[in-house]
Order: structure tokens, then sequence, then C-alpha cells
DNA sequence: ATCGCTTTTTGCCAAATGGCAAATCATTTT
DNA sequence: AAAATGATTTGCCATTTGGCAAAAAGCGAT
């Protein structure tokens, strides 16, 4: 709990009340991996905070590969926006790749501290931008690298991921196949 | 100009007076091809709305290759937020590829509108977020499909901007070189 | 330690893309 | 029209990456 407070905080000011208010929404939830948050077709229902574990984001492409498009880890805010706000359904598979541990807050409780709290609603806001804004500056740069600067890159962005989750996941993230990583990885040594 | 207002309507409501606010700060400026809307070592002074032409966004990466990393065509926005709201300098270059004509605000009267208009401010919000998701669904793809798709895919996504820029620049948006991509469009026809 | 399962590496060859320079085409200037 | 300039296409070959299947390595359960 205190990791997400500290978390939000970064975005704005609270008072006790108003932390303690939205902490009393919160709820931990386990999520095995292999096991999904939530699930292309269907309408995200909550917003979660990874406290342990790490998650993956991911659909198919029209040829039906498995396209991983980011990973989240720990102390980080994991939510399909465009479904959760708009009641839409999402086309992403939002994943556990670990077992991970999750705070969560159901679209009910959500609305309602953003109805009640001054300033959540902007703070909201500049915790999605942010987020959105990490998200272009970390994928598309991809786009314009061979394969082995688009590893290294991955590397800095995610130091503590890949000793923990299968190669395939990284291939598909980078728009590789797992066996020309391999070969790069053999080849960066 | 009434481009601009329909293009901000679709994101909230505005009454007459509140319009007539919004419309006096504009102002048109033109910008011949090839010349810069903001700079890569500046901060970002205007907000801009395309009314007429294409304008890029690009920037060099490590190995010092132009990067175009996207396109701004007619009725949309074209600011650099990171910069123009932190005020910090700007690490790309906003370039007209044709002779543009454009509506902008500067920072000041920008500022004022803020904090004058009751709303406005979440409807910046919203442009802005839906700018970005914009950016990861059109950018973020393209990492995970091979030359031929990225180029069709950038057709669906900019229709009318193809016959109107140099190939080059849509080479370097889709990370191949200029003569994989003239081959790429000798096979489609 | 062994078995069974999954993940990763490797070998072999094919296909895609890059690099560079020359040729062609298009557009503007004189 | 001719010349000059810039954009695009093409040829040739090198390099990178993919595809597929087999081998090797890692790991948990027995």
């Amino acid at each position: 709990m205190k990791e997400f407070i500290e978390y939000i905080l970064q975005f704005g000011s609270l008072n006790h009340q108003q932390i303690e208010l939205i902490s009393k929404k919160a709820i931990v939830l386990e999520v095995k991996k292999d096991e999904y948050f939530s699930e292309a077709g269907k309408v995200a229902q909550q917003v979660g905070f990874v406290l342990d574990g790490i998650i993956r984001v991911c659909y198919y492409n029209n040829k039906g590969e498995e396209i991983t498009k980011y990973f989240i880890d720990e102390n980080n805010l994991v939510v399909d926006i465009e479904s959760f706000d708009n009641d839409i359904c999402s086309n992403a598979y939002v994943q556990a790749i670990t077992d991970c541990k999750l705070l969560v807050f159901s679209k009910k409780d959500w609305r309602e501290l953003l109805d009640t709290i001054v300033g959540w609603d902007a703070m909201v806001h500049k915790i999605i931008s942010k987020a959105l804004r990490q998200k272009v500056e970390r994928r598309s740069p991809l786009v314009s690298e061979d394969a082995t600067t688009r590893y290294l890159m991955f590397l800095k962005i995610y130091p503590n991921v890949i000793n923990r989750i299968p190669l395939s996941y990284v291939a598909s993230y980078l728009g590789i196949t797992q066996s020309s990583l391999s070969r790069i990885r053999k080849n960066i040594r």
C-alpha cells in the first residue's frame, strides 16, 4: 500500500483523509503465472497496481502472431484505460507472466473516488498521460533499429525483467524471432 | 478557424463566449516547406493546428540517422507537449514538409485560456491523451511487421500524405531504407 | 539420479533487407 | 528546349533475419 501512495503522490498532493479514502478502496489481488488480469473481448473492470511480479500486455495481429506490446513490473499501474474508461471491449490480453500480487480498485470504487476527491481526477490524468508517453518513447524507437540494438534498448528499459520471463515474450516484444534473439545474445556475450 | 472549433468541440462543449475567447487568441502562421515549427534543443513556444499542409516530427538517433516519428496533416494539433508544458528543451524537430498554414497560440495566451475557461483544461487533457494513444497505436505495431506490411499500414493511416512528400521521409518513418521501400512499391503494383 | 516437460540454443538453408552507385525520371530554372 | 537539380528506381552483392527441426540445457516431480 505504501508503495502505491508514494507512487500517486508523485503526481500531486493529497491530505491524510484523502489518502485514507483511497486506501480503504484498494484490495490485494493475487494473479498466478499465466492467468489473465483482463482479456480481449471483455471490458476492463479494474485498475491495478503491481506490488510484485511482472505483467505483459499482448494481442494477436492479422497473421495470428502473438505480439507483446509492453511489460509492466513492480510499482506501476496496470489498466486497459481505453476499455475501462469507455466501457468498450478491449483488444488486448493483460497477463501475469510471473505470480503477481496486485492492488486493485473496482470500477465503481474508482469512479466514486474520482467524484469524491477534489484533484484526484487531475492526478489520474497526469498518471495516464505519463504512462502513454512512456509507451510511445519505449516501443516506437524500436522501429528504426536493428535487432541487436532493439535488444539492448529492451535491457535498458526493463533491466530487472529479462531473467524472470521466457525469451519468447521478449522476442515478440522486439519484433524478432526467438532464435534470432538467442543468436543475438550469444554474440553479445 | 471553423475547422479548429469543430475539432475541439469533439472533446467537450463550449458556449459562444468561450469560443469567442479562444478564437481571439489564435493567429494564422505560415510555415514554408522545410522550415521548422519548433526545434530540438529549444523550448516549444506554441500550440499549432494544421489548417493546410503536412508536418513531420523527427529526431536523430544514436547512429546519427534521421528518424521520422510521425506525420501530422490537416485538422490536427501540433505541439511538442512535453517541452511546451514543462518548459524543457525538446529533442525533436517539428518541420513543415509542404508549405503549411497553421493556427497558433502563444504559450502565454494558451495558459490564459486554461485559467479563464472552465472545463478547457479537461478538454485539452482529452485531446492530448487521444493524440498520445494514437501515436502508440500507429507506430508501435510497425515493430512486429515486415517491411511490406509496414508500408500498407502507413497507407491506411495516412492515405493523403504519400503523394505529397518525399519517399525518404516515409522510409525513415517505417524504419526501412529508401531503396527497399522503392522495391516494395514496385512489388505491390 | 531419472523422467518428462519446457525453454533455449544451434545448424542449415531460404528469404528479406541493406549498402552503394549508377541510371532513370521528374521538376524547376535558365 | 536545354540544363540543372533533386527524387526515385534499379542492379549487384553483402548482411541480417527468418523458418524449421533437432539438439542441448534447465527444472521440477518422482
